[in-house]
DNA sequence: GTCTATAGCTTGATAGAC
DNA sequence: GTCTATCAAGCTATAGAC
């Protein structure tokens, strides 16, 4: 028996950090060799289906991750105006301050008619119904709600590719400022 | 002598939707031959440097139409609300009402250091700039101009990819309209 | 200016030893 | 469970005919 190199949880970090920077075609076997310290063959045996099985585990895995850490604290009970600052705080981190793409970004390209799409669109409306109900329980109409759940995540998407492409930091931080405002 | 298969600009039309779609990584020469109707060897006679060149042609490119198109509506004369309209309108049709991506985003993966990242960067300024302008002739003082400016590119990328993301247009149609009162 | 043919490298994926 | 070695297919790029 030879032991594990690497315990699924930080392999499956590392693979997820290869596709937010670099997308699904990016996202190349040997820089997921480089980043686990895996050869090839290891990976395949970790993951039988090859990058469709990693990409799909690691949508799994960061849509568990966000409806605990971020959806969960959403719809929890408290004040509607400290849920959204916890969401804020949990998002700093997720995104390291904007240092970090959103998978909902990196892997929507390009990518017509996949299985990729119904889990991206899945987990986008997933956010944005907890985004919604915060609102709600914020005292907004559900049409407004819905339009404030929108907005605030456009201004998240948005803030993370204006902070990649410009490689400047503070839109994203101002992001997270004015979310509050903008859902309660 | 053999006439060309297709001009200049058509030709770089069709390989600037290929980048968009997939982006640099995901932009094979086979799909830009499928794109373009070129063979390789023959896309290589129209850019000798390859992709790289070939990316470079189109981010000049696209840079000159949003200069001429968005930027330069922006700065004439006139009411500035009629002014952000007058780009909303390009908008509209630059993004084919929110099917197409930004080049901005889609260029702006994996690109550690690359010279690619200056040009993108140098876009980004740019426009940033020209929406600063006008939100200052729409009477904001300097300060409350910028960050009025970088809440509309935040708005129109966001807006962007809300709507790749989840397949629907009418997060992209709505940050349009939102657009004046956001500047103006 | 376009093409076919090809070189050489990288990709995703597999076989089999330890 | 990991590894080296290997495969076919894809990739970028080039040579040379027309």
């Amino acid at each position: 028996m030879v032991p594990r190199k690497i315990g699924d949880d930080m392999l499956l970090d590392r693979i997820t950090e290869i596709f937010r920077a670099h997308g699904y075609e990016g996202a190349s076997l040997s820089r997921i060799t480089e980043a686990t310290g895996l050869q090839r063959a290891s990976l395949y045996h970790r993951f039988p289906g090859g990058k469709a099985e990693m990409v799909a585990a690691v949508l799994e895995r960061t849509g568990e991750w966000l409806g605990a850490n971020v959806l969960g604290p959403l719809c929890q009970s408290g004040p509607p105006r400290e849920r959204v600052e916890r969401m804020c705080e949990r998002l700093k981190e997720f995104y390291s301050d904007g240092g970090h793409s959103c998978l909902l970004d990196t892997l929507s390209l390009g990518d017509e008619g996949s299985e990729l799409r119904a889990s991206i669109e899945a987990a986008m409306t997933a956010w944005f119904d907890a985004l919604s109900k915060v609102a709600r329980d914020a005292g907004y109409k559900r049409g407004e709600a819905r339009r404030r759940a929108e907005d605030a995540m456009v201004l998240i998407q948005g803030a993370l590719v204006v902070t990649r492409a410009t490689g400047n930091r503070k839109p994203f931080a101002r992001a997270l400022d004015r979310l509050p405002g903008v859902l309660t």
